[in-house]
DNA sequence: TCTTGAACCTGACGCAACGTTAGGTTCTAT
DNA sequence: ATAGAACCTAACGTTGCGTCAGGTTCAAGA
């Protein structure tokens, strides 16, 4: 049963691969047949195939072809720290998709908070994430996300609603030009400080960055009606608490 | 200070990008400059620079050039769909590399275990791992794997050193032909059976995958000197336990 | 033995997203 | 005016093959 010459086509039935990679591999010096025909047929032994098998089963370690070319021809190299490497390689890619995804993620679930998404608006949030990873720690916007997840649907869109009107009260009494160390407004302000702890996890250090992000990007999507005089305002009241 | 004519080092230098890959834009019709000079030389306006913000926000996504230019001709597209497929493909991609990941680790604390690695002995151990992967599921792997790390390091040495005084003991046996049902026999197989439980967890599934294994692929190096005689002789006494 | 279709051969271009020369023109500062 | 920096286009290189294109050889039936 077992014969000792085979042809390209049938190597490549055999394990799977196309012709053309077979010939590709001949081309780049890695893997060639032992024996070629008189008219020019590419001939496979028994032993072919072996090295053939151990190739695929660099490649099963998602090592390149050149590098399985080195591993093949040098034995002097150290293959113990070709895998350790691979293995930093590809934990590397892992966090790098993972980061990805953490943004899709966040986008996506701002998306799915606003009814309706024109382009621009995508684009807009697409924009404010980038900023807002470019204020705010890994670390930090873990920390918010689960912060978050904490409260139910219901409470969020509840929370949502007391930031607006928190705002439209304040901006009220703004415009009204009531002093910033008015009792009713240094009301409005402790009001305005809870509400951040709800989502820093009373985190200084995550209310800095928030703070940093709102007063470098007036004019946000995230802002809920907020402006710069609006925030100025704000922060001398919470300044006279 | 804001001037609204960059030429495109000074673009480049603005957003981090090299002046080839502006250059790259241009050509694949993804972005180009508003104007022109009359030397030929790229004049980029601020509402090109919003563009190509806008352009760089999708990148960060993982989008290709081709899908970002298609978003940003087309607003007939469901941006959101989009978003949703690049999660899906992300996702997907994690899986593999996490997979391959498992694979390297797999191999890796194989190598850790023997002292002294020739490049013959990684290729079979790799070899032996697509096998291996190939006769157990990733659950039952993963099962297995769990089990085993349960273990101290000192365990895992005693244990292997049980398997081999074990594995002697029976051959020892089979060469003097003890019948496989004399008492002496069948205690060597209740000792075996009991080691084998200690890395499947009791689960038949695996033990049964892996009879199938070691007897679909004698005179592998996981056999700790095991040949198919001494399988079967094994198999027969453990049937009459 | 002739014929024909399957299998084989060697180029050579295409893809994705630029990096990297190469060779030449234009700006800009002295 | 001149030199060096910055700009331009053109074109090849990278990775791992897929996909023609155009031609030769093999193998089986008439």
């Amino acid at each position: 049963m077992d014969k000792n010459a085979w042809k390209i086509g049938e190597l490549a039935k055999l394990t799977g691969l196309t012709v053309r990679t077979l010939h590709h591999y001949d081309q780049i010096g890695l893997f060639s047949a032992s024996q070629v025909s008189d008219s020019g047929h590419r001939i496979y032994s028994d032993s072919d195939i072996r090295k053939l098998q151990q190739i695929l089963s660099f490649k099963q370690l998602g090592l390149s072809l050149e590098e399985i070319k080195e591993m093949m021809e040098k034995q002097s190299l150290d293959r113990v720290q070709v895998i350790k490497m691979q293995m930093q390689r590809v934990k590397k890619e892992i966090q790098l998709q993972e980061e990805l995804y953490t943004r899709l993620e966040n986008i996506y679930t701002l998306l799915d908070s606003e009814k309706d998404v024109s382009s621009n608006q995508l684009i807009q949030l697409i924009e404010v994430m980038n900023m807002v990873e470019h204020y705010f720690s890994k670390e930090q916007l873990a920390k918010m996300k689960n912060q978050t997840e904490q409260f139910s649907a219901e409470e969020m869109k509840q929370m949502e609603s007391q930031w607006s009107t928190l705002i439209a009260a304040i901006r009220a009494e703004m415009e009204k030009n009531t002093p910033p160390d008015h009792p009713k407004v240094t009301e409005l302000a402790k009001t305005w400080k809870s509400l951040i702890n709800q989502f820093s996890a009373g985190d200084q250090e995550i209310v800095k960055s928030a703070e940093r992000f709102h007063s470098d990007n007036p004019n946000n999507p995230l802002q809920y009606g907020m402006d710069e005089a609006l925030y100025q305002y704000i922060n001398e009241a919470i300044a006279k608490i």
